[in-house]
This record gives C-alpha cells, sequence and structure tokens, in this order.
RNA sequence: GCGAAUGUAGCUCAGAUGGUAGAGCGCCAGCUUCCCAAGCUGGAUGUCGCGGGUUCGAAUCCCGUCAUUCGCUCCA
C-alpha cells in the first residue's frame, strides 16, 4: 500500500489536501491523472446505469436542502448519537449500547481496565450504565458527536444572534441554555447531504410526473456527500467529503426480492467487467442486526484492499451497498409534507407506494480499489542481460487516464514532427494523449507504464520511409506496425470508444 | 476524540553524544542512442511539518500544534 500511495503522489494520481498548509485531516486532491481516473470511472457509470438503458434517469439535485429532508430521512437525530469516554481505561462508547446497571450501585472493575491490576470500586452514577469494556462507572459527560456538516443560509451570522442574546442565556442553567442556543442556529441551519440518494426521493414526483417513466424504474445520480466520519484512515477510503453514485430504482412492492437480486449481481459484474480481480471482490450479505433501520435486505461488495493491518494483511473494504430500502423513505417524506408519493398504475388500476432497491457505489472507493487492483510490480529483463523491476498500472483501458502516449524514437530526422501529426490526430478526437521526447526510449516507456497508459505509438527511421508506427501494448510490451493513417480508427476500436 | 508510533530534497531514506544538511533514485538541459528506467556532461531543488522555549549555537533537547500510520468507533 505504501508503495501506491507514493505512486500516487509521485505521478500525480492524489495530493493531500492543502498540503503547502500542513494538510487538513483526510482530505484529498485527485492530481492530473487521478482527476481521469475518477472522472471516467463515473462516466463508464453513468453510461452503464443511464445511457445503455431505458428505464433509468438521471438527477442532477443540490448538496444543501430544505433542513426537514433530514429529519424525515432520520439523519438529523440518527447520525447524532451521544458518546462518552471511560476516565478508566479511556474506551469510548456509545450511551444507548452501555450495559445497564441500576443507578446506585456498587460495581468492581480494575484499575487501567486490565485483567491485572488493583480492584477498584464505583458507584453506578443516575445514568444507569457502565463502560461496556471494564465495568467502570466513572465515565465523561454524554457528548453529541453530529454526523452531518452543519452551516447557515443567510446573511445573517447566527453567531451574531447569540451575541444578541447573551444576556438571556446566561440567565439559563446548562441545558436550558444548550435548547436556546439550538433554537437559535435551527432559524438558520442547513446541512450538506450525507447522502445524495434523498434527493431522489424528494424529486421522485418531479419526476413521475415530467418523465413518462413508470416503475419499475431507477433515478440516477453523482455527486460529493459529507460526513463528519469519527475516524479516518487509508487514503481516500474513508474522508469527510466523498463521492456518490447512487442509484434508486422504484418497483412495484412484491417484486422488490427479485429486483434486489437483479441489481446485486448487475452490479458486482460491473467491477469485473471493468477489471477488478474476481478473486478480490464478494458479495457480503448483511446480518439481521447489522440492517439499518430502514433496509428489509443488503448486500455490500466488497474488495480486498492491500491496507496492512497487524498481521500485514490486506482487509475486505466496502466498494457498494445494494439495499432493499422498501417504501420507507417515501413513507416518510410523504408524512413530512402531507404530499401523495404514490404510484398509480392506469392499467391494473392499482395504487401504491413503491419499493425501493438502491445500489449506492463510492466513487473515491472506486478509484482507489481500482488503483490498488492494477499496481503491479513485474521482474524484466534489461537491455544489458540483467533483471529490474518494472511498476505497471494494469488499468482497464477504458478507465485509464491517459489512453496513448505518442514518442520520436529519437529527436532528429524529421520524427518529432512525424509523431506531433500524430498527436494532431488523436487531439482533434478527444482521446487523451500524451507526447514525450524527453531521454531515452525505455525510460519513456517505463513512465507510461506507471501512470497506466495502454498504448505507446512509436515513429522510428521505418515511418519515414513508408508511415508505419510500431504500437507498443502496455501488459506484454510487444510491438506490431500499423499504418500511421489509420492509428485514430485502431485506437478508438482499442479502448472501446 | 483517546492510546501508540512517525514527520529531513519530487520519492525512499542517512544525519551517536546539540556546532548553521547528505546519499540513491527521479527531475531539467545538452550530447549520444533505431526500441524497454542504457551512457556521458552540466544543472536545479530543502521555511529539516508548523509555532514557541532552553542554549553562544537546535534537524538534534523541552512544550504546544498540525498531519500521517496502527488500534477503538462508524460507514459509501
Amino acid at each position: 500500500m505504501e508503495k501506491i500511495v507514493s505512486l500516487c503522489k509521485r505521478r500525480g494520481f492524489i495530493f493531500q489536501s492543502s498540503e503547502i498548509y500542513g494538510g487538513l485531516k483526510a482530505s484529498y486532491d485527485y492530481g492530473p491523472l487521478g482527476v481521469e481516473l475518477k472522472k471516467n470511472i463515473k462516466e463508464t457509470w453513468w453510461s452503464d446505469m443511464v445511457h445503455c438503458r431505458n428505464d433509468i434517469v438521471g438527477l442532477d439535485c443540490s448538496i444543501v436542502m430544505h433542513p426537514d429532508v433530514w429529519k424525515a430521512s432520520g439523519h438529523l437525530a440518527g447520525f447524532s448519537d451521544p458518546l462518552v469516554d471511560c476516565k478508566n481505561c479511556k474506551e469510548r462508547f456509545r450511551a444507548d449500547q452501555a450495559p445497564r446497571t441500576e443507578a446506585g450501585t456498587e460495581v468492581e472493575f480494575r484499575e487501567g481496565g486490565k485483567s491485572s491490576g488493583s480492584k477498584l470500586k464505583g458507584v453506578v452514577d443516575k445514568r444507569g450504565y457502565v463502560c461496556p469494556v471494564c465495568g467502570c462507572p466513572d465515565l465523561s459527560a454524554e457528548r453529541q458527536f453530529n454526523l452531518m456538516f452543519r452551516t447557515s443560509i443567510g446573511p445573517v451570522d447566527p453567531l451574531q444572534e447569540i451575541a444578541d442574546a447573551a444576556g438571556e442565556l446566561a440567565d439559563l442553567d446548562m441545558k436550558g441554555r444548550m435548547k436556546k442556543l439550538h433554537e437559535i442556529v435551527a432559524r438558520s441551519a442547513v446541512y450538506l447531504r450525507p447522502e445524495t440518494a434523498q434527493g431522489m426521493f424528494v424529486n421522485f414526483k418531479n419526476i413521475l410526473d415530467s418523465s413518462r417513466v413508470k416503475p419499475p424504474f431507477g433515478i440516477a445520480q453523482v455527486g460529493k456527500s459529507y460526513r463528519n466520519e469519527i475516524t479516518t484512515s487509508n487514503l481516500t477510503f474513508r474522508t469527510c467529503e466523498f463521492e456518490q453514485m447512487e442509484m434508486e430504482y422504484f418497483v412495484k412492492p412484491g417484486e422488490d426480492e427479485q429486483w434486489y437480486d437483479y441489481w446485486r449481481n448487475t452490479r458486482l459484474s460491473w467491477y469485473v467487467k471493468l477489471g477488478l480481480s474476481q478473486d478480490k471482490l464478494r458479495l457480503r450479505d448483511h446480518k439481521q442486526s447489522e440492517l439499518a433501520h430502514y433496509a428489509k435486505a443488503c448486500a455490500d461488495i466488497e474488495y480486498y484492499f492491500p491496507f496492512e493491518n497487524q498481521d500485514g494483511e490486506g482487509e475486505w473494504g466496502e466498494l457498494e451497498g445494494i439495499a432493499n430500502r422498501t417504501d420507507y423513505d417515501l413513507k416518510k417524506h410523504s408524512g413530512f409534507t402531507g404530499k401523495d408519493l404514490s404510484y398509480f398504475d392506469p392499467e391494473t388500476k392499482e395504487r401504491y407506494i413503491p419499493y425501493v432497491i438502491e445500489p449506492a457505489a463510492g466513487a473515491d472507493r472506486a478509484a482507489l480499489a481500482f488503483l490498488c487492483d492494477a499496481f503491479d510490480e513485474e521482474i524484466v529483463p534489461t537491455a544489458k542481460g540483467g533483471e529490474e523491476v518494472r511498476t505497471v498500472l494494469r488499468f482497464h483501458p477504458k478507465i485509464a487516464p491517459v489512453k496513448v502516449a505518442v514518442f520520436p524514437l529519437v529527436k532528429r530526422d524529421g520524427m518529432p514532427e512525424k509523431s506531433q501529426a500524430i498527436m494532431d490526430d488523436l487531439l482533434s478526437t478527444g482521446i487523451n494523449c500524451f507526447y514525450d521526447h524527453g531521454g531515452a526510449i525505455g525510460r519513456r516507456y517505463r513512465r507510461q507504464d506507471e501512470a497506466g497508459t495502454p498504448y505507446c505509438l512509436t515513429v522510428d527511421s521505418q515511418t519515414i520511409e513508408d508511415d508505419t508506427v510500431t504500437i507498443r501494448d502496455r501488459d506484454t510490451m510487444q510491438q506490431e506496425r500499423i499504418p500511421m493513417n489509420g492509428v485514430v480508427e485502431i485506437m478508438k476500436k482499442r479502448i472501446g470508444n
């Protein structure tokens, strides 16, 4: 994994955000190659989900939505669980999941939370629970960790309103003061969406009325979402700002289970089609206890990332979740707004609230998985008969950032001019290409290998005579000669455009 | 946010006991080179994460802070 991180930075895939200012926790920027990779993934997803089928339409909705959307969806309550720190063993846990013990009971625990150490005694306070790890009742205050990013809309800074109310606040006790502060903040509070899905539910009726769709049909959206994650880790795997590729598929109740199966399989095979190793992919069904409150069933598509854990092994990480969200969301929004979000089938004269099957993928995670999977080091013979390591990113041509590189074998005899002519042809088609005349030819090939460029075209002395060039394959390093004027067609064919 | 470790050139890292910073690779220019990180010559690059303190003097010692990695937790 360190090698991948290093390569990402060296070649311009991923940089740390605001790096010259010392970086910002778990924020990353995509460099010139990274943005191409991620964009290719998103475009392929969009193409496969929206353009290549006639039952799914697209949507691009605002990141900041009406705050009540999040009340209805349950995020405003469910995303803020009171957490408590144990003063004995330093464990942090959720107050609602701690073992209950009656207030006033005297309990025993070990110093530092270890099995050895002197026995200590303590009395459970009025909260009525103890540390789930060491059983200690000496705990910090319950603190809210809001997992949504809150900001305010409107020109008046809520801090100003708080300042104006300072006198009133000073007279209140802590509980009353927090309540009053919440009231003030709530007047202008809005949230950065923690998922794109709610945009599809909120626009369900708009799309139904404007797009001549009928169940089963889907709404797809690609966009940024934000969550204050407690812990972040492993490069772009878990970040506070991330990009989702989500699709909500609305079906008739009773048909939901078959569509759930359909999307599980369809989405898994999508990753395989784009080149992820099948043996590093798995579909993991959630246990009943794992399911979110709104889900009837859920399965994760997981990839075996090379994150090194204690045993030096990799780790399964979620790329995408496929959930049967039932009619939970539409019902909730219907309840909060009083709007009818049911569908009337004119053929069967039936009215129902559709069930929703949701394949929700992380674009950043997909990009990371493709990057990890493409990474390869192989021993190759050198020109001098020795051996060395060749680093190569074996991207599927469809997601490779640069599709083709063009080189003059040497920088004279008209070769640079010929190369430039080929470049002009490629540039005019929009195929992402790259020109390089610096240094030895071998070095240029290897540079492209590290960037994952699937093909290199080289102009040599024979080109000057008969207008053919060599095309070199990234994975096999084999070359063949092709006519110069057929370059664009051959490239289009090979990269699948 | 808690515990532990780390932070020196683009990358990987060296810099015992404090005396104003080094290597390899990469990068740039030129020459050479008809095909896989080749060769030769020359070149550029470091607020030693940031801020403060101790000291005649700090990359080195102390404090704080930011970030990264590994555990706890959560999830796409």
